[in-house]
DNA sequence: CTCGCACTTCAAGTGGACTTGAAATCGAGA
DNA sequence: TCTCGATTTCAAGTCCACTTGAAGTGCGAG
């Protein structure tokens, strides 16, 4: 029976060898033969590594993936594998978009926003509403310039 | 004129202390002035840790906090903050929400799925569909127990 | 036999937003 | 004065999903 080397596999799944090795260790993937030391995997494998990417892809954590995979007896049908993961998940993912939702329409809202300082906005919302007492101009100033350890650097929230 | 320890702030915004000196060391809040060594705050310092509390817990990140509160000219009013951010905010925001979209579906869809293999949800999609040549059972055993440096913990995906 | 490449292991680094811990200092009450 | 609690600083730890690096091993070609 034909079998792939590590790199044929990462090449075949698209994903680095490193993760590959990493999944192993974490219980992701089984360990699998070896042929003087080099790992031998089958052509499955290359199937679970695209769904384990997928699901990845698709926000589930490893931990959840492994969830899904492994934990249950060897022919427990899909159906009840998601049943078990949908109780905990299914909130926290409604959570997920409300929370995406409010920060879209809180951004959407800002572009129309006649607000005097930017506290408005969130803390009362700055959709066209009575422009009453309008207070202050902003009166916290910016920090000082400064350099620490924690740099803070990139922007997206959330691998995005 | 009344000042706060920063004990005092932290419990009106419901923040952790370390949390705020945090924000002061990153740059999300101005020095305040000292007593013998002691952080003395105003009273709109609350204020502002709300804001970023609020901003937070929609999703952004410290840094576009940052963008949103200093990195403008002190009087430039909010719309002109919010254009900056939602230019390369809005395009993220639209991608997390259908990410979280397509796993609730393939989550619904999993409570409904009459799949052999979990690979066929992932890999074809598990809505009713013509079960034409069902495929073997799974092929690939869970991994062997092992316990490595890294070790998955926890579930929640993306601070949720 | 040597070269070069693919592979092996293990340790340590990355990023974001903090938290935790240790050791020192301040202020108020008994 | 003594003690207690609140505060200070700085370094290091945490979590997740990997990546990177260093040092060593296997194999085929020339």
């Amino acid at each position: 029976m034909e079998t792939l080397s590590i790199g044929e596999v990462a090449r075949r799944a698209g994903i680095r060898q490193s993760a590959i090795r990493y999944y192993e260790s974490v219980g992701l993937l089984p360990e699998p033969e070896r042929a003087s030391g080099w790992r031998r995997y089958t052509a499955d494998t290359v199937e679970r590594l695209q769904v384990i990417h997928a699901a990845r892809d698709l926000g589930f954590a490893l931990e959840e993936i492994r969830t899904l995979l492994y934990e249950f007896e060897p022919n427990t049908p899909p159906l009840e594998r998601w049943r078990a993961l949908a109780a905990e998940k299914l909130p926290a993912i409604d959570a997920l978009i409300s929370r995406a939702m409010a920060m879209k329409h809180l951004l959407m809202a800002g572009l129309k926003c006649q607000c005097t300082r930017i506290e408005e906005c969130f803390l009362e919302g700055c959709d066209p509403k009575p422009r009453s007492r309008a207070r202050a101009l902003p009166i916290i100033a910016a920090p000082a310039p400064q350099q620490v350890g924690a740099s803070p650097r990139s922007g997206a929230t959330c691998q995005g």
